[in-house]
DNA sequence: CTACAAGCTCAGCTTAACTTGAGGTCAAGC
DNA sequence: GCTTGACCTCAAGTTAAGCTGAGCTTGTAG
């Protein structure tokens, strides 16, 4: 019983909730991959939307495609990853998000205290220092949150 | 002992820690404001450096700066901020961010159970359903993490 | 065999939060 | 009185993460 091996980008797309447009985006950035039909269209297996998948709950806790990009590299490029290739992987993020979560509640319970209280000068209040690494980051935009997460490469 | 009242660009962007073409930026934006010398010149008073401290950390939460911006403006214009005007201010933040951390939880709590299990569709997965408001917010890019947090307004 | 939906590529627009640069002014030291 | 550094304004560039549209090709259903 031979599935459905092959997805057009359409099918993705409803599938994932995805935008076809995103999709390509994606594989622009090279966060999936697919293979063209004689006719120039791509074809997904079926692990794409895994991917898919989470490229989206990793956006929605603050981690940026580049990132997201650098963790699915780690995954075995030709074979469908296995279950511990995946694991392996939401692991990692698992520390970033630890670590993102104490930042945060560090952040909840020093707010009220140190709003108010005037500590505010650069060199030393800890809410100011904490994100001092945020501080230079290049030119342009700046992430709005994403601390970098522990990279595994 | 009157104290040095009033501040330059330069030194305010000294003793913050932000570029002086941010606290432009940030004026334009109506998130801090000054008044001019005889010689067109801004100069700040005191409570611009919490003012701009806030706005870092609020930032570092991943706050926009229009969502930091509504929050200033219930400071009072006139007057400098007594404590409770900025204690009030925090205290509508901590609410959010208890949302955030919380939500963070969940997925952290979430991610390793449901990456390797197969239950990613986007139907089904806690995961994929907590974040659905996210998924259509108007065109254009969309804000990393952020989610709306409670207005006070 | 002809519509018409679905694909493809490529260029350009969008938002947020700034930065950079050009071209000109102000102020303080020597 | 002049030079130098800090300011000023305004326009345009930058990054991220896509969306939109034009113009053209594929593929499939009737």
């Amino acid at each position: 019983m031979a599935p459905i091996t092959e997805l057009t980008v359409g099918q993705v797309a409803m599938r994932s909730g995805v935008a076809v447009s995103a999709l390509h985006f994606y594989e622009a950035r090279g966060l999936i991959r697919s293979h063209r039909t004689a006719g120039n269209q791509r074809r997904y297996g079926r692990d794409v939307l895994r991917r898919v998948a989470i490229i989206k709950v990793a956006q929605e806790v603050g981690i940026s495609l580049a990132e997201i990009g650098e963790a699915l590299a780690s995954l075995p490029e030709g074979r469908t990853p296995t279950r511990d290739d995946w694991n392996l992987l939401s692991t990692a993020w698992r520390d970033g998000l630890d670590h993102k979560i104490a930042q945060l509640k560090k952040l909840r319970d020093g707010l009220t205290d140190c709003i108010g209280c005037g500590c505010m000068s650069i060199d030393k209040c800890p809410l100011r220092n904490k994100g001092d690494r945020l501080a230079r980051e290049g030119t342009g935009a700046r992430r709005l949150v994403a601390p970098p997460l522990s990279r595994t490469s």
